[in-house]
DNA sequence: CGTATTTCTTGAATATAATTCAAAATACAC
DNA sequence: GTGTATTTTGAATTATATTCAAGAAATACG
């Protein structure tokens, strides 16, 4: 499916073409999962040959390694803006960035699951999710640092729990038929504003 | 005298031989990954042909698939051996069946990762998971009911918590720098203890 | 314009790994 | 011993990632 995009002037033509290729290596995972995704399938997609999506990407890991990349800057820019929040409103602004909207759908919970098992025993994966994961557990910090009490032994534990709650409870949307979306949402965001002290 | 050796007809001899390459995959997992280990790899493990691999399986997805379940049966019957401890016991012993000893070891958690990631888009898997999942979660309500006092809604919820910050305690001590087994036992340990009223 | 140069694009060739299969080797029953 | 069932293998087959030489298109420049 051949997809015409306007021409935009601030986007060179190679990055349009790199942006072209996430978008079909997103929708080829959202349908068939990242393994199962053949170059053939991306390219088709992204409305090239195969062999072309070579001149722009060293291989099928580099392609996920480098959107991957993308989604966790756009995910930091994103958290970033909760900043000014007071800190009741963040939490909350938190809740529903990882159990609502479009960003958490169950399938997108499947596409991170999926490079989270990638990132295992891929360096380039692995270290951008650490990072990513850094970034995360020091917004938690200083939410916490801004609470009224924190019912831990100190703020890091505090978002270390949060955080590890974050990942566990969308996993369990992802596998387990007793838990949903709205419910992990509910429980998360209790959680938090409970361990923060907002009563 | 006994002269005759009791006939070890325990295992027959395919069991055998599936068990050896069960132990040669999961050397080769913890060595290099699912994905880049090679059926070539598992049989030079199990000391067979790559294509003896699949008289025993119908293919590389299977025997991961196979594997994972008796991980899992594995897993469950170890976990119900708890159910006879009191509630306080019963927490420590299972924080320190998932952060401490050999099944929960930093490679063996990246296994574990490796693993969920694959069945995000495998029925066989998701639904060992599932029922993994489930299983945990029983218990884990059981614990709460017998406990003193469950400082959660329900002690459903309080079992879905739990659960959720185990997963995502070992995910954060695979990727993330900051915490590592020991620290997130104890997050582990003290959280639940705290919600179930062991002060 | 015309053409030189750079960038883009492809199909054909190659490499690697999973899977199939016919047949050989081995174990086992009688 | 001989026939049958099971185990095992190596040699094809298939699928997919990756390489590469060369053609097409865009762009720079006289």
């Amino acid at each position: 499916m051949p997809t015409t995009t306007l021409p935009k002037r601030r986007e060179s033509r190679g990055d349009q073409r790199r942006h072209q290729i996430f978008k079909s290596l997103h929708d080829c995972i959202l349908a068939k999962g990242y393994v199962k995704t053949t170059l053939a399938d991306v390219a088709e997609g992204a409305g090239m040959s195969a062999s072309h999506l070579l001149y722009y990407f060293k291989g099928k890991e580099d392609i996920l390694e480098q959107y991957f990349d993308s989604v966790s800057v756009r995910f930091m820019a994103r958290i970033a803006e909760f900043s000014s929040q007071e800190p009741r409103v963040q939490i909350q602004s938190l809740a529903d960035f990882w159990f609502k909207g479009e960003t958490s759908t169950i399938k997108e919970i499947g596409f991170m699951l999926e490079c989270f098992g990638a990132a295992v025993n891929d360096d380039v994966l692995r270290i951008t999710k650490a990072e990513f994961d850094e970034s995360c557990k020091a917004h938690l910090v200083d939410i916490f640092q801004a609470s009224p009490a924190v019912f831990m032994e100190s703020t890091k534990d505090a978002a270390e729990i949060s955080y590890a709650l974050m990942i566990g409870l969308r996993s369990a949307v992802y596998f387990d038929s007793d838990i949903n979306l709205d419910e992990a949402h509910r429980l998360f965001l209790n959680s938090i504003l409970s361990m923060s002290g907002h009563t």
